[in-house]
DNA sequence: CGTCTGCTTGATCAGGGTCAACTCAGGTGG
DNA sequence: CCACCTGAGTTGACCCTGATCAAGCAGACG
């Protein structure tokens, strides 16, 4: 049973060419039970079936290599076991726009099931380590191993709850608030993944985090320097020292206005003192 | 066998409390099956099992009313049968930023399936009509139907693509270019429902679009002044009147730079003119 | 050693936010 | 029936945030 699994996963010879045969041979593990894969996921695994004839490929990308283009026809999502990467979406010009930095326990390729034609594009910023879920063989499983389609149903919902919460910054936050709320976000997933939050190190350009953010390269650069003259963070090209998380978690923004209705202008000024923030007025 | 079924699915009696006696009189239709209920989804059903033991609900709701609410216990998901509705998360200080405005055949609450709490809040702005799918049920009868199963998928990637998009926006168009497109999805929406896409009302305050699309009222007020001025719509009040969709569709961004990486500068040098637009220059 | 890409920083400018005045439609009550 | 009120919408004046343009620097690489 195992092989015939195992024997209609191409390893994603649509997207890739090279370094699918050298997956092969590096790395001790290339292959993960239901109970890793849900661990990697932080989904609470009924680990009850410690199901060794269930496996999943791993596949490595090496950085730079597209996990998957737009318009390509979709038939895996992947996880992120390891390795850093970027989804983005391209308009009628050719400009990238950056969607999300997936790492260590994200899923790719939800976006490809509605049309069975993934809908953006995934970019490996460091080699990666990724665990391919052919999404055929995925629910079918889900039908016998019920935490194999809770966990799916989970996965999604989180990832379009994180949407949610984008769209919400980007239509309301300042650039500074948008820089901030981005450093304490990576910070907070470097700790759960049991690095530093302290000190890390970015895996993308300065272009790559404005497009993230809706703000220009120069603006990232710039609103960075600031933080870092206050003493907020310590910043030495990709290596970000957070110093005062607290102080970034709560920055406010500079707009303290545009959406309130009439119960919300009464609440804030009758109770938040309003900073009325200049670049950094908060602190 | 029905019965056993129905008996749990107390009418949403968390969320609402009028109005729902009334629902159970009004309307010849209360219940839909399965086939009826892909259908408003736009989902391709196997259509094979006319199945009728398999009800669901309807309940309605008035103008004004909460679907649900921000931290509310989650446990069904709602489509829209009839009705306008808008989606709104709540920040620290409770201002509103507009996230959706469902309407037929758009599925609620999928926010909630992650924590088991809703993370966003459903409002009515008309009088609606929703049909309950309670997510226990959902998913047991997931297993038994598949075509239900690959319609939750379907659907839930649907709306991740969709606020996909909306990250895009939010993060790249000019103030014009959103809402040019907004009316031109409002207005493919309501030819998909059968409603005229040349002449419709929105259901939604200045406000309301303007939370929805970043932007403050008064600009999408003077937004919306500028294209009646060139005919590109007629405004009156709430009415609007698309009288050039193709000039609304194409009408470009302003920052026709930010993201673009060396290729995309290098096409979109050769090709495309690059209008180079004032307010409304690419007339 | 020259080139390229990423990053920083400065000067300038404008898109759109803020504040404010006014109109209009609908609802209320005397 | 009309005065009044309230909330939505429009429009104008002003100004600030962040985009644009430009110059200079440092590290990577052939």
């Amino acid at each position: 049973m195992l092989s015939t699994q195992t024997s209609e996963i191409r390893p994603a010879s649509t997207a890739l060419q090279s370094s699918m045969e050298a997956g092969r041979q590096r790395q001790g593990r290339l292959w993960s039970n239901l109970k890793e894969v849900c661990d990697i996921l932080h989904i609470p695994a009924a680990s009850s079936i410690a199901n060794e004839e269930l496996l999943f490929q791993h596949v490595q990308f090496k950085t730079g290599q597209r996990i998957h283009t737009i318009g390509q026809p979709f038939d895996t999502l992947y996880i992120v076991n390891s390795g850093f990467l970027k989804t983005v979406l391209i308009d009628e010009y050719g400009n990238e726009q950056v969607l999300s930095f997936p790492m260590k326990g994200d899923l790719l390729g939800v976006d490809g099931i509605h049309t069975r034609h993934y809908s953006s594009e995934a970019v490996a910023l460091s080699d990666c380590d990724l665990i391919l879920l052919p999404f055929k063989k995925l629910t079918a499983l889900g039908r016998i191993h019920l935490e194999l389609e809770n966990m799916m149903y989970g996965v999604m919902s989180r990832e379009l709850v994180r949407e949610q919460a984008m769209i919400g910054m980007l239509g309301a936050l300042s650039a500074e608030a948008r820089v901030a709320r981005f450093l304490v976000a990576l910070a907070e997933r470097f700790a759960q993944m049991g690095y530093s939050s302290k000190l890390f190190n970015l895996r993308m350009t300065r272009h790559e985090i404005g497009s993230y953010l809706g703000l220009t390269l120069e603006t990232v650069s710039r609103t960075l320097s600031a933080f870092n003259e206050i003493g907020l963070i310590s910043v030495d090209q990709r290596t970000i020292g957070i110093k005062d998380p607290e102080a970034l978690k709560t920055l406010r923004r500079l707009p303290p206005s545009r959406t309130r209705g009439k119960t919300a202008t009464a609440r804030g000024k009758g109770g938040v003192p309003e900073p009325s923030g200049q670049l950094l007025a908060a602190l």
